[in-house]
DNA sequence: TTTCAGCTTTCAAAGCAAGTTACATAGGGG
DNA sequence: CCCCTATGTAACTTGCTTTGAAAGCTGAAA
């Protein structure tokens, strides 16, 4: 069964951008462009995800929202809100209402879809938690998206991957070896100095705001995700 | 000590070359072409590592890997599945059987290699102790902490390192010889001297607050972990 | 008590691991 | 086809660690 995804969005142009991205994709789309009709019509096609525009012209987005989480059969529903840019202070408490992810305007479909993807895979086996947490760090591993000091930090593909190794053993020193081979994988050959740039650049990132000191170096053995002491 | 690598392997012109590949990379070879052979050859010999066949004469190689698993003195021992090509799509159930890795036919030497070097290095580091304790010393070696009447002390690498050995056997005297061999590694040419430099780094970062005097001095034979008598 | 070998402490220079920056390249997207 | 990002390497810097020499100390034997 293909899986049903529900805009509620009120700009003509980007209608047309989702309806073709994801239709390409493989998935049916339905449409609604104001909040109203949207919370209608989301009761009758009972989709199995929700993009929300965050501003509409009768109600925000968070409306919809709240409405969503507290009917029964939809409550299960993930939902992706869409920002245009600046909103994103606002995301925080956009989080808090309940929504599942989001994205700023503009964003790449490609982003989107990858986005559509990971939350129609996680709420199809919804076990299991994908939330990592350390000290003030915070890593969803469904979205692929980082919290650092309650800011979302950028990190590339590859910081991503180092943090992710440490964040599930926080605290254990790992040598450059061992991180190389799980996150490059075996047979790949690189030089261990390499990892010392990423983690340079992972902590850079780290460091939204305040000073973030969560990656431990040990002299001659390797780093930790830990606090200095 | 040379690592033992056990292959259980039917085709001829795979054992020479797994043959020539793994004595090339100073790792003693061990062979048996057949599951029944194989299993009994691997009791006698206890391998460091094995490689299996998963088409094998008379049974596949899940069979032998399950024998190892239910075996007290061999489940640990690691294990890479090679398989012909087209048989990965029962890999799942090979990796839930209890194989480490696999590598799917034709392999390079030079990645079989790779991970065999991956998984013996993470089986080495697997089942020590992370916690090592005398007295009031406190040694963490997965996160390489170490506390002293539960104030953390600061060491250097070699100090934590010369720490950890003498911790291990607590109460033995050990030769400055011993304590290079070990630390430093054979034919590594040092002064006896420099011990005595650490060993005096060692104390004092142990010295937290109190005299915390642990490591004993035995005239003319070298150091221990032990209480002054 | 003196002597001497062995042990401890101190110190400064050399060494080395990690941090940092800059750059070439590759790959993907528009 | 061009631009941009991500990645890995190399070169340079920084600061701690390591090291051996040498001076100071200790304890046992004479």
């Amino acid at each position: 069964m293909t899986a049903k995804i529900f805009s509620v969005e009120d700009e003509e142009s980007l209608v047309s951008l989702l309806e073709y991205n994801i239709k390409s994709s493989g998935y049916d789309f339905y449409h609604a462009s104001t909040a109203y009709q949207g919370m209608i019509d989301i009761q009758k096609v009972k989709p199995d995800l929700i993009l929300l525009d965050w501003m509409l012209p009768d109600q925000p987005g968070t409306e919809i929202c709240k409405f969503i989480r507290s009917h029964e059969s939809l409550s299960e529903t993930p939902i992706i809100m869409l920002t245009a840019k600046g909103e994103e202070g606002d995301l925080v408490s956009g989080l808090n209402i309940g929504c599942d992810d989001y994205l700023s305007k503009p964003f790449s479909p490609k982003e989107l879809i990858a986005r559509i993807n990971a939350l129609l895979r996680r709420s199809k086996n919804k076990n299991k938690e994908s939330i990592l947490e350390f000290e003030n760090i915070k890593m969803n591993t469904d979205t692929h998206r980082v919290y650092c000091c309650n800011k979302e930090a950028k990190l590339g593909p590859r910081e991503y991957s180092i943090l992710e190794f440490l964040m599930k053993k926080p605290g254990r020193v790992f040598t450059r070896q061992q991180i190389l081979d799980s996150v490059w994988g075996t047979n790949v050959y690189v030089s261990d100095r390499t990892i010392d740039v990423h983690i340079r650049r992972l902590r850079q990132a780290l460091s939204t705001t305040e000073e973030c000191k969560v990656i431990r170096t040990i002299r001659s053995s390797g780093y930790s995700l830990d606090i200095e002491a």
